[in-house]
DNA sequence: CCAGTACTTAGGTTG
DNA sequence: TAAGTACTGG
């Protein structure tokens, strides 16, 4: 067993005390992972078949990465039969084994915060409420709230102390609302993120044979990143563990940072009540980062009262002192930061991917775009809105989720007239309406008009037809056709492609839609292959399981390597960087105003900061600017009370403009690609303007001429629009004030008009 | 149905 | 500021 020898004392104990419960507290740097890892491959070195082995990370990335490194050590065969993931993941898979225990479909849909977010929009009008006072956001956060404390929709009326809360902040029917909700995601078949470990609660505790099986399957339980595990899921952890009570958790109170999402520093404290003979580990020796970057942090989270002390040192040499800068303003900041990644990154050789700019609040990115796309400095931003939450992406994936499931609401109500197939607004209500009374979900009454009484015309009923049976012909390929073959297909003929492919000469935004459904077409394809290869299901349905719940940094591409990383601290955690930039140190930013109030909050942020300055190994830089844009206009921003609460002796204030003179611009430099995931192309987009108006508008209301033409169009004949030109007519629907037609203008691409309104003058038939 | 415009409001972090 | 939504006129 080489590979144990490679670890310190503290380390190694960790690793072999593999029986029993078990914490491992872990300072910042202090070789987490590793332990993790190796402890995992010497259990199965030690004969634990991997199969009984449970191990739950943050990301999938680092679930990724560590089955490779134990698949190198113990065998790739062995690795991969270990169960590791997120606890989203993880669970996700468990529940769509057992789906039908709780009443939901294998195929469920998992909602992200969008679909939530609509559906909650769509229930709040549905019920009359006032839609300034019901926030779909807020309601997602009370919502969120309920479930990760295992409050469903009837504990939730039951409960008078929540009730009191509501009515006192104004708003009685949140649960209401709620329990719509929850029975709203069941007939679609859907589950949230917050479902996903709530229904395993439910599983675990409303069926015994479940619970059994998988306490006796899953003998051994890892769980990484304990200090940010809520109670929901503090709690599956426990009913799961306890037979064998072989658990082992690692953490770090210290860098506990999603308490805004039910985590629960408490779940670490619990862990001692719960298994009073645990075996409790500390790695206290940093290998990351420099003595001063060390001490610095150390210095700053001795002033949170909430924490297990512990003693984080480094033998590490000394290194440079943190440098402060101060800006005028957010601007300058960014041209600061970017100047001296630039200066640091010619003064030493190595690559761009060494520097990271880690800030506070997802917005703050913009400044440093710009300056480092200046510098010709190639970079990339996680965060943000991610591949699978483009629009193009997400019309394309409804019709993939639709296909998988039915009564997917959401999904439906995006594509059901996307590309457009004529099918209304009004249409859609009243479909939502009988559904309502009927109490059926929306696919049942719209694939069986026959038995319910809808008030849409026969002509609309028609085209839903056509389009059920589209979706059907999809569904009946989904166990039949691979994965690509089926996408392709579904892209194809639900006119999807064509319509992105009409819009392509528009300008760079089009072409880049386009550009991404064939990176998704691609990411299928490459999907397919290596299941086939692996000789493994490659459905579409097990593409979308694969998908759903991947983020910006598991879908990092090999290509973006030597690139300056953009990212919020909280996604930098378990992270880092040899320079770490860190930026916007100000009062109300970081900390947020949001958090000064209280203590604990203000401690949180703390612990951010704490977090933000632990990822740095070399060099820390901290960054604040004396006035920044805010909603339109300059504010005056003070430093950040977290920069006096570092010991002063591991600070060097240092003001913009004195550094670095001898830079070199331009020349080539840099990568000619530049930018990541969200490089826009600088183009201008050339767009008519409608200019001849107002000329129009002069000439008076002729309505009446207008229809008296109208009668008269066929398809086929050439006509002149005001502001598309010259276009032929490709089709013509409907009667009366709802008579349109289709014309296809060379110009500016397809149209349908309400000729109602539409003034068309024939030019030739 | 389409497109331009007026209005609103954004509190912050994520699977 | 900027994005997203609601409204309105053709």
């Amino acid at each position: 067993m080489d590979y144990l020898k490679g670890l310190n004392e503290s380390q190694r104990v960790a690793v072999e005390n593999i029986e029993g419960p078990t914490m491992v507290i872990a300072g910042a740097g202090s070789g987490k992972t590793r332990v993790l890892t190796m402890r995992i491959a010497y259990m199965i070195d030690q004969g634990i078949d991997p199969f009984n082995i449970m191990a739950l990370t943050f990301t999938n990335k680092a679930a990724r990465e560590m089955t490779e490194r134990i698949g190198s050590i113990v065998g790739s065969g062995e690795a991969k039969n270990i169960t590791m993931g997120t606890f989203h993941s993880v669970f996700a898979k468990i529940l769509r084994m057992n789906a039908s225990r709780l009443g939901y479909p294998q195929n469920f849909t998992i909602y992200d915060t969008q679909d939530t977010k609509s559906l909650l929009k769509d229930i709040v009008k549905e019920l009359n409420l006032d839609d300034k006072l019901y926030k779909p956001s807020m309601i997602y956060g009370r919502i969120s709230t309920a479930k990760n404390n295992l409050i469903s929709p009837e504990d939730y009326l039951a409960n008078e102390e929540v009730m009191m809360e509501d009515k006192s902040s104004g708003r009685p029917e949140l649960g209401r609302i709620y329990k719509t909700y929850a029975l709203r995601c069941f007939k679609a078949g859907a589950m949230d993120f917050d479902d996903l470990l709530f229904q395993t609660n439910v599983l675990l505790r409303d069926f015994e044979d479940v619970l059994h099986y998988y306490q006796h399957k899953f003998r051994y339980i890892l769980v990484d990143e304990y200090q940010d595990t809520n109670y929901s899921q503090y709690l599956i952890i426990k009913k799961l563990a306890a037979v064998y009570e072989n658990i082992c958790v690692v953490g770090d109170d210290a860098q506990s940072i999603y308490s805004f999402r039910g985590a629960n520093i408490q779940n670490i404290l619990n862990f001692r009540s719960d298994y009073p003979d645990y075996k409790l580990f500390k790695l206290e020796q940093n290998y990351r980062s420099t003595q001063v970057i060390v001490e610095a942090a150390n210095s700053v989270i001795a002033r949170n009262q909430d924490q297990i002390k512990k003693n984080v040192w480094t033998a590490n040499d000394e290194g440079n002192r943190i440098k402060v800068i101060r800006t005028l303003t957010d601007n300058e900041e960014g041209k600061t930061v970017a100047n001296n990644i630039f200066d640091l990154k010619h003064s030493e050789s190595g690559d761009w991917q060494r520097f990271a700019i880690l800030y506070r609040t997802n917005r703050q990115s913009r400044s440093f775009e710009e300056a480092l796309r200046k510098l010709n400095v190639p970079y990339k931003i996680y965060g943000g809105l991610s591949f699978f939450q483009r629009k193009e992406i997400k019309d394309l994936m409804a019709y993939f989720r639709l296909a998988a499931n039915h009564n997917d609401e959401e999904a439906l109500k995006r594509v059901i007239n996307y590309p457009k197939r004529g099918i209304g607004k009004t249409s859609w209500e009243n479909v939502l309406i009988s559904a309502g009374e009927n109490n059926v979900s929306i696919w049942d009454v719209i694939s069986n008009f026959g038995s319910f009484n809808v008030a849409i015309p026969t002509a609309t009923k028609q085209k839903i037809n056509e389009f059920v049976t589209m979706i059907n012909s999809f569904t009946a390929e989904m166990n039949k056709l691979p994965a690509y073959d089926l996408a392709q297909t579904i892209a194809k003929s639900s006119g999807i492609l064509k319509e992105l492919f009409s819009e392509k000469d528009k300008g760079p935004e089009e072409v880049e839609r386009y550009q991404n459904i064939e990176e998704l077409l691609a990411g299928i394809k490459e999907f397919t292959v290596q299941k086939t290869t692996e000789n493994e299901s490659a459905s579409l349905a097990d593409y979308m399981i694969d998908v759903a719940l991947l983020t910006d940094a598991d879908t990092d591409k090999e290509d973006d390597n030597n690139k300056v990383t953009m990212m919020t601290i909280h996604s930098s955690k378990g992270l880092e960087f040899p320079h770490v930039f860190l930026v916007g140190l100000e009062e109300n930013l970081f900390p947020s105003q949001l958090s000064i109030s209280s203590r604990t909050d203000l401690e949180e942020e703390r612990r951010l900061f704490y977090v933000a300055l632990t990822r740095a190994e070399k060099s820390c830089t901290i960054s604040y600017a004396a006035s920044r844009f805010q909603f339109g206009s300059l504010n005056s921003c003070e430093p950040s009370r977290f920069i006096s609460e570092i010991d002063q002796n591991y600070l060097q204030f240092e003001s913009a403009h004195s550094s670095g003179g001898g830079r070199s611009l331009g020349g080539g430099f840099g990568s000619t690609r530049i930018g990541g995931l969200n490089n826009r192309p600088s183009g201008f987009t050339t767009r008519p303007t409608g200019n001849f108006k107002s000329v129009k508008d002069l000439s008076g209301s002729a309505a009446t001429s207008n229809s008296n033409e109208n009668v008269a169009l066929k398809v086929g004949y050439v006509v002149q629009h005001g502001t598309f030109g010259k276009g032929k007519i490709t089709a013509l629907e409907g009667a009366g004030e709802e008579r349109k037609a289709t014309v296809f203008f060379p110009q500016v691409g397809s149209k349908t008009l309400l000729l109602r309104f539409a003034k068309l003058t024939v030019i030739e038939d």
